[in-house]
DNA sequence: ATGAAAATTGAATATTTATGCAATTTTAGC
DNA sequence: GCTAAAATTGCATAAATATTCAATTTTCAT
């Protein structure tokens, strides 16, 4: 279902273009967009999202999202990487085993670490294999779900 | 009253320090500190801190002084300026006037220039006279609170 | 000092935001 | 296509934060 994502991309655009504070607001505005959804579904899209609220320097606090949300260019072709080599990725226990295609491992395994994914603390590379290992704390669905959220924004 | 100054300062260097996600936390360490107050006080406090919350870029939120909020050491300097040359701030509409210590008037003024409240369209200097002309829109409270949040901030 | 205006605060309450749970839809593997 | 697991959502409600109102304290001009 790619509702979300349109969602989630509209709600980013309202947030940059507008001064919004609260989600009663906002959901009049998604509304108006033809998206709709209750506060807590729009609660839990701010949160993936990561948008804050913070002070307009006066009296008032408006909806913001976080500074490095524009993923740089370089970033994007970094995600492309990850994607055009990724075959499967699974666990044990502290350690994350990532198949790649033949001779993608490398550059997967570098963009990986460009990306700076908080879950990992570090990561090697063979040909088509990749070993990952998991910051202490972090579990693979920590992992997994920061992938679902920084490798698929990559449409456009 | 100088209670309210001395933990306005505690709960900035408490959040600066800490990743605090909730009011009743920041509660209990103020607690520890010395100041007893309520949720409600402690919600002005924040307001008038300009205190947000935003993505630790990972699940959770926690409270951030605005960006701007260290005190570079010359603008401290400039704040003493101020209090060392300003008598009066009296307004006329959106026109306000301060007097000062005589020839103080420049030091004073050039020391608002630095610190650019928002408040502030222009303003000129005499011998001991500043002249004030107020941003369209805001009001004479406006900057009187601007300069109860920063000026009276320099001890350290 | 004295009184009026302004500032500060707590208690109660309103408003805003987050979440547990169950229902429904989507995704993936066979 | 069929089924099990995962994702998405709404509803109801919990949790977090802001505000109204009244009481108290402080400030400031006489």
């Amino acid at each position: 279902m790619r509702e979300r994502h349109n969602r989630l991309s509209v709600i980013k655009e309202l947030i940059k273009n507008n001064r919004i504070d609260n989600q009663d607001t906002l959901l009049e505005m998604l509304k108006k967009e033809g998206f709709s959804v209750t506060q807590a579904t729009l609660s839990r899209d701010l949160k993936m999202l990561k948008v804050g609220k913070i002070s307009d320097g006066w009296s008032g606090y408006y909806y913001s999202l976080p500074e490095n949300d524009f993923i740089s260019e370089s970033e994007k072709s970094y995600i492309q990487d990850v994607r055009r080599g990724i075959i499967s990725i699974e666990f044990s226990g502290d350690m994350g085993v990532i198949k790649t295609r033949p001779g993608h491992a490398n550059s997967v395994c570098f963009a990986l670490d460009v990306l700076a994914l908080p879950e990992i603390l570090g990561s090697i590379a063979g040909d088509d294999t990749i070993f990952i290992i998991l910051r202490e704390g972090m579990t693979k669905e920590d992992l997994l779900e920061s992938f679902q959220t920084r490798i698929p924004e990559i449409k456009d």
